[in-house]
DNA sequence: CTGTTAGCGCGTTCAG
DNA sequence: CTGAACGCGCTAACAG
């Protein structure tokens, strides 16, 4: 059988299309009866709104599109709930779709925005240039997450990645690094902005990083063990290694107890994230802890602002204070 | 400024919005000199069609939704890659929402379905109950992956849970595995089936099961510690155990040989999935692979055929075959 | 409190 | 090859 209608629930349940609609959308303004009737020729029919006709017609639809590069990363899932939670508590869908880094596919994705698919948009590391966030923030209702664009009109929600890469580096010169590396990536802003807080700690310090490595792919466990490889082929060893996340941590420390080597004994080696590969991993990784949860939330809040009240209310960047998780990696 | 319409367009243009429409759509019948006016005032006007007056219009989005319960898992995120690659070469979109097990979020999101916000659903475990996926499956263009309901209607693509634990199960026992306990999980269908798959090949073998541990929770690595825990305590010793799940191997193991105990030496330990965390364990984990990216998009292709086929051609049930990964936590 | 009606923006007839 | 006109299903404004 066709669809049902609101006319074909008017129609079966004696009173006009108005009345349903009514019904439909809580207005106050309808009589118990007329409720009563519009409800069991609702259920009788089996009938939904048109989600098309809906939208067309209220210009809205309550509906907002996550974009992130790929979809099996613990901050980037934490993220996504906490912004998902505090989207459905105001009533919207949040829906996630992963770009794989292609840009053609990211832009098949924000155009979903133009088209008035969404209404809003979060991005995690976009692959696009800083300049086109820029644009688009300054027209439409996107906000970045764990990283935010060198341009006037982008806004969002980021830890201070410079800060949190100087806090750590710090720690490990503390206790007795002096021979200081890097795993990173200069891909993404956010790896951009940890090569320089490591490079302000090891420089106050006194010291001259002895290897920088970074790789432009992602962020995973083999690329950790490829260039920790690299690593110990240098002379002199480093005596302690900075990595950009969890997982890559995880290869480096793998590869360097498979050399025979100690971690933290010979080579301490350090995190970024307090994923759950910082638990697994063994020994247990010092890392950063970035608040995800809270991010998403805010995120969705800044966005939820940025469609609500059409040209204020930018709320800029915010800025969430991370934490240092001290474990079994480093000399604690 | 407001938005433009085709109406603007076929102004500007100095054209029908018939015109504009057969440009847009790339009807043939359209004249050079007609197509590039077009074509000259979409660029100037930045216009896009409305997406929701075109699914109106057109009765379909070009949409499809993939369902789960969370995204952090590798097979989760490897399957919905597979099926997005899948349907973007069909055209389609597909985006993703998970249902954090809550089964009014579940429902909030399957009525996206019902009132036409997407044109298909894939489903990964749902919280529902095998009777109504049922009754989705009869009426609607629903497809299930990695787990399928036991009612008549349903469909989707999945391995052979069942005959997937009983090989790695066989395979504990030929290396030498007499007491055999399993970790594994109720709360899912294909947990139920890998339980089944379990009690087989330890009755095959006449031996008979020591310890059956179950937790209802997710399969992650503290449940797995934990309940490893339970299995330490009992007498005797298990010397073979199961795991539903490479991350509550992982966890398993941990907690293993944190007790002073060896895998596989005193207790041999094995996973499911061929995730990253079965190569990031110490000793790497024996397993199961699924070939969860080949499952996404034969996921799609049956969605698709559901989706433009009315009421013929339900592809059925599809089972893609597993392999038996050895490693280094059994005694291969 | 209720019914009637006018579009929302688009794709698609049907004439010409 | 093109233009005019209708209607997809719904909400909201207006009259009663």
């Amino acid at each position: 059988m066709a669809r049902a209608t609101v006319q074909d629930v008017a129609k079966t349940a004696g009173v006009s299309v108005g009345t349903v609609s009514r019904v439909l959308n809580g207005s106050p303004a309808v009589s118990e009866s007329s409720k009563a009737k519009v409800a069991a020729a609702i259920r009788q029919l089996n009938y939904r709104p048109l989600a098309s006709a809906r939208d067309l017609r209220r210009d809205r639809t309550m509906r907002i599109l996550a974009l992130a590069k790929n979809l099996y990363s613990p901050v980037i899932s934490e993220v996504f709930r906490g912004a998902g939670d505090a989207a459905a508590r105001s009533g919207y869908v949040t829906l996630i779709a992963p770009t794989a880094g292609d840009p053609e596919r990211e832009q098949q994705l924000v155009d979903m925005l133009r088209n008035g698919s969404v209404d809003g948009l979060i991005m995690f590391s976009p692959t696009m240039p800083d300049e086109d966030v820029g644009d688009m923030a300054e027209q439409l209702s996107v906000v970045q997450v764990c990283e935010i664009a060198d341009a006037e009109a982008a806004f969002g929600v980021s830890i201070d990645d410079r800060q949190a890469a100087f806090d750590m580096v710090r720690h490990l010169i503390e206790t007795g690094g002096r021979r200081l590396a890097m795993i990173g990536t200069r891909a993404a802003r956010s790896g951009r902005l940890r090569e320089e807080g490591f490079r302000k700690a090891v420089a106050e310090a006194g010291l001259s990083p002895d290897q920088m490595l970074f790789t432009d792919g992602d962020f995973d466990f083999h690329a950790g063990r490829r260039l920790a490889r690299e690593l110990l082929g240098a002379r002199p060893l480093p005596d302690a290694v900075f990595c950009g996340s969890d997982t890559v941590a995880a290869g480096c420390v793998r590869e360097i107890t498979d050399a025979g080597l100690r971690v933290p004994g010979d080579i301490a080696v350090a995190g970024f994230d307090d994923s759950i590969q910082a638990e697994m991993c063994v020994p247990e990784l010092t890392t950063i802890r970035q608040p995800a949860y809270a991010m998403g939330q805010l995120a969705f809040e800044a966005l939820l602002a940025r469609m609500t009240e059409p040209e204020g209310h930018r709320r800029g960047r915010t800025f969430l204070p991370h934490e240092l998780i001290v474990r079994d990696s480093t000399n604690g």
